[in-house]
RNA sequence: GGGCGGUUAGCUCAGUGGAAGAGCACCGGCCUUACAAGCCGGGGGUCGCAGGUUCGAACCCUGCAUCGCCCA
């Protein structure tokens, strides 16, 4: 099979992508049992629910990073034999959608009360189906091994029956009321919003405004935050003024009462007197309340408990009228009097032009404080009055602090827990209805006669106070949110007893991100323990937050999104996968640049040519290649293998801990710092010299890139697949897998491996062969020119003739290999030529080295080499023998420890003592011999 | 105001108690027939600061500085 020269990644990845599917690899059969169990939970099955992308999405990075981590356990496990299921699906993120939709109602001049309920939703469902599928595209074409045959969507209609399900559940059981209660409203989205969807942002200070000549404010120039207004409110007696500071002036045509703090002694004498309003007129009361907070602005404030959450608990303390003066839509009711139909900018602006022209505005002041703005619009809010539906969370928080407390699902990384905690231990009732017509109706009817309210599964045929029969459905929608929090089990069949929801509950991963623990995680929790008793999912892997290259956060309105269907494009989805693994570390943020980018391609072509190395030699071969035991292989070929097993090792070991990082780094080092830029080169002389050596190579060779491309196919499945498929007829094992994508993941093999002594000779090899590589570049060799090195053991060893046989049969073991890598001809003492030229001593902590060089070497450069050496030398030797001298050292480290260091002293001692010896001897040799012997 | 996280080479980051590491960038030498997206070398860091614990601290504790995030 012939390679190209370069890695192509474009037609390599649709293709097995087309494959994959129809091998149906990846669609789960609940029926199987697992060939792999948890050492841990005992499961059989591994199972990942993706947390639902909108309908309205476009994969970013975040998406990206996300299934790409998804994907590297889940293939990882499915290799393993695990009974594998990962559901994908996306979510109907009501707001998002139905803005989508009227925007394009717009253009054709419509809003969606043109067309009406039931045509505008059909009309959202026809944008769906062709374009809510997007996302599912990109992620198939991100490679991720979804089920994507059990596709889910949250407004499916098994899904919505759980929706309902859980509804009358939680009503019946007291957890779901209906109230009218001061929540947070979008005037332009026109729908109530939960906390969660509320963004606090930074206002001011503002420089406040100029009237004009006549006395006007522009509204239009009118900041909408970063002001504080002190307006005058007579008293009622007509004795005086007090000065009240407020951020919304408009908002004081709703005031039913001004106050102080009780314990505000500069006011003590105000409480029970009464004010006018100004421009309204109406008398209010002075009233002392904890909530007042002295410091801000006069320590007097109005009261208006329709618009404002403090006020509006003031209120209620207080029983103060609530009188609506701005409505849904943000303009101003007819309790706003003059301003009755404005909009709350204009009439805000023309508030305080009647203030001032009373002359009742005392000042205007830069003020910093934060707005309350929709997430999905960033319209300031209005909080609003109304009857809407909430949940009651604290009973349910509790049940979900104590599944983590107690370990049955784990946070990685543990902090994250934090935060899961304080926001469950704050929790508030979570107001659950939205104004709008695309979600989950809610399944509430009132019977029209007598407005008795029922709360069913389905909707009664008649009213069962009255047994009218004229009854209607409640108007309102469900909060997406709360539809996503029953994804780990709705989209399994729950309520049904269903196979997949008998597999594969409860789930065994969710990876998300750490700004998603409240809207999903937590309320997953909360529904998951209530309605199945178990939790959704045993982790939570909170991803890191990837940003550009220059620490920013990736947002549209910065404009440094990028988009990784293009990076995927330019570096091939595989080198995306790569550096988003790599760079997915625990706890801290993923900063991608192009150079990393680059470096991932640069590996996926540095195993694509190293297959192509391997398989250029395969010519001759026969397939498959015959297994060759341990026994039967030379040092080199053992020590690879024996490093490959490790590899396999270390890296599932990474995969099991989340720690994508270092499994990444962990196959990277291996394949190419040790298989491409060690084996490789040493499996040439072997390949060759032909006959059962060239065998011996092929198979060494075949058995470690295979492997490899089996613990890296989690991260780069693409490549991996294309090349494991041509070397895939020379792998000799019974019931081989047809394809990479359900190959079994390997475990260690304990049969490859190497002696102790001979471990120590291969780290000697590895050691001498750089050391003599970089000589050769110190000293200026051509990378083509061979070098001659003399090696023999440390002056101590010199007597000792077992020791010295030893380390010559040592040196024997590997100096062919030595000799490759460094480009070297490597003698001992004993068939050292005897005529020796010029050459320049070297000493390492085991042994001494000598290099030949031409007539016209620069001494200079040599002695200035071993110098470095000897004060490199000298300084650990000082600062470990101060340690050892150190009686407090003596008495109480430990054995281990001090057996080592002296061994270390030891071996320093002899280096600086030869090297000390070389060095005088260059510097009194003017121009003499400098084979120093 | 409360909390969390970071601060290690020019850049991005590994490294949880016993001789400071990687990738990229930089410098020098090489087209050595798998790979120039490559090969072989090299320089470069009082591990934010100050105390403490310890025989021994990048690592544990305290304080400070600074950057970022979350919550109020």
């Amino acid at each position: 099979m012939e390679l190209t020269k370069t890695f192509e990644p474009k037609g390599v990845e649709s293709h097995w992508l087309t494959v994959w599917e129809e091998g149906r690899y990846f669609v789960a059969d609940p029926s199987k049992p697992g060939k792999a169990k948890d050492p841990v939970s005992g499961d059989d099955y591994f199972s990942v629910v993706i947390p639902p992308p909108n309908v309205t999405g476009q994969l970013h990075l975040g998406h990206a990073l996300n299934a790409t981590l998804q994907d590297v356990i889940v293939r990882a496990r499915r290799m393993q034999g695990f009974n594998t299921l990962w559901l994908v699906g996306t979510d109907h993120a009501g707001i998002a959608t139905q803005n989508v939709v009227e925007r394009e109602l717009a253009k054709e001049g419509k809003s969606r009360h043109d067309l009406g309920r039931e045509a505008f939703v059909a009309r959202v469902w026809q944008w769906r189906d062709l374009y809510g599928r997007k996302i599912i595209e990109q992620l198939r074409k991100l490679g991720a091994s979804c089920d994507f045959s059990r596709e889910r969507f949250t407004l499916d209609p098994g899904l919505s029956r759980a929706v309902v399900t859980v509804f009358v559940r939680l009503y019946r059981e007291g957890l779901i009321y209906r109230d009218r209660q001061l929540i947070n409203w979008c005037p332009r989205c026109e729908t109530a919003l939960s906390d969660l969807e509320v963004d606090r942002k930074e206002t001011g200070p503002a420089t406040p405004p100029s009237f004009d000549e006549h006395g006007r404010l522009d509204a239009s120039k009118l900041p909408p935050g970063g002001l504080l207004y002190y307006i005058r409110y007579p008293l009622a007696d007509g004795s005086n003024t007090l000065t009240v500071a407020t951020t919304r002036p408009e908002t004081m045509l709703g005031d039913t009462a001004v106050a102080v703090n009780p314990n505000d002694q500069r006011y003590a004498g105000l409480v029970g007197r009464r004010v006018v309003l100004p421009i309204i007129g109406r008398e209010i009361p002075i009233i002392a309340d904890e909530a007042v907070e002295v410091d801000f602005g006069t320590g007097i404030v109005k009261v208006t408990p329709a618009h404002d959450f403090v006020d509006f608990v003031v209120g209620r303390r207080h029983q103060l009228a609530e009188i609506v003066v701005i409505d849904t839509r943000g303009r101003m009711t007819d309790q706003a009097g003059p301003y009755r139909g404005l909009s709350r900018e204009q009439a805000r602006a023309q508030v305080v032009e009647e203030l001032r022209r009373q002359g009742l505005l005392e000042r205007i002041e830069p003020h910093r404080h934060a707005l309350g703005v929709c997430s999905r619009c960033e319209t300031v809010l209005e909080p609003t009055l109304s009857w809407q539906w909430f949940v009651r969370v604290k009973p349910l928080a509790e049940k979900a602090i104590e599944a983590v407390r107690n370990g049955q699902t784990r946070f990685h990384p543990k902090h994250w827990e934090n935060t899961y905690f304080a926001w469950l231990r704050n929790v508030h009732d979570w107001c659950i209805s939205r104004q709008l017509w695309w979600g989950h109706r809610i399944p509430a009817y009132w019977c029209r006669r007598c407005g008795h309210l029922m709360v069913e599964e389905k909707s009664p045929q008649a009213c069962a106070a009255c047994n009218a029969t004229e009854v209607e459905q409640e108007e309102d929608v469900l909060d997406t949110w709360f539809s996503s929090a029953l994804w780990p089990f709705s989209t399994l069949g729950w309520p049904e007893q269903t196979p997949e929801f008998k597999r594969y509950y409860p789930t065994t991963l969710l990876v998300t991100g750490f700004d998603i623990i409240f809207f999903w995680v937590a309320r997953m929790m909360m529904m998951g323990l209530h309605f199945t008793g178990q939790v959704p999912f045993r982790d939570v892997y909170i991803t890191p937050l990837v940003r550009d290259q220059y620490g920013k956060k990736m947002t549209k309105s910065r404009g440094n999104v990028v988009d990784p269907l293009v990076i995927m494009e330019t570096y091939g989805t595989d080198a995306v996968r790569f550096t988003l693994a790599q760079l997915a570390i625990q706890g801290r943020d993923l900063i991608l640049s192009d150079d990393r980018l680059a470096a991932s391609r640069a590996f996926a072509n540095k195993l694509w040519n190293a297959a192509r190395f391997i398989l250029m030699n395969l010519e001759d071969a026969p397939k498959p290649l015959p297994f060759i035991p341990n026994e039967k292989l030379d040092l080199a070929a053992r020590w690879i293998l024996e490093q490959l097993e490790e590899t396999i090792a270390e890296t599932t070991r990474f995969i099991d801990a989340y720690e994508f990082n270092s499994a990444a780094l962990t196959v990277y080092d291996f394949a190419w710092h040790r298989l491409c830029d060690w084996y490789i080169e040493l499996s040439k002389e072997p390949l060759r010299e032909g006959g059962e050596a060239r065998v011996r190579a092929q198979f060494v060779l075949v058995r470690s890139m295979e492997r490899l491309l089996r613990i890296l196919h989690p991260f780069m499945p693409f490549i991996t697949e294309e090349l494991w498929q041509a070397l895939r007829p020379y792998i000799s094992e019974p019931e081989l897998a047809r394809h990479l994508a359900v190959a079994s993941f390997p475990k260690k093999d304990e049969r490859f491996k190497l002696s102790p002594s001979e471990r120590v000779a291969m780290a000697h090899c590895v050691q001498f062969a750089q050391t003599v590589n970089s000589l050769r570049a110190l000293l200026g060799f051509h990378p083509g020119e061979r070098a001659e090195v003399i090696v023999r053991p440390l002056a101590s060893a010199d007597h000792d003739k077992a020791a010295s046989e030893s380390f010559r049969s040592e040196v024997e073991s590997w100096r062919k290999y030595a000799g490759v890598i460094a480009k070297a001809r490597i003698f001992t003492e004993k068939d050292a030529p005897a005529t020796w030229p010029r050459a320049v001593p070297f000493v390492l902590p085991w042994c001494e080295l000598s290099l030949a060089v031409a007539e016209n070497f620069d001494q200079e450069k040599a002695k200035r080499i071993l110098k470095k050496k000897l004060d490199e030398a000298r300084a650990y030797y000082e600062r470990h023998s101060a340690r050892y001298a150190d009686a407090d050292f003596q008495a109480k480290a430990d054995e281990e420890t001090k057996r080592e260091t002296a061994r270390r002293i030891k071996e320093l001692e002899e280096q600086i003592q030869r090297l000390d010896a070389l060095v005088s001897y260059f510097e009194s040799s003017v121009r003499g011999n400098a084979s120093a012997a």
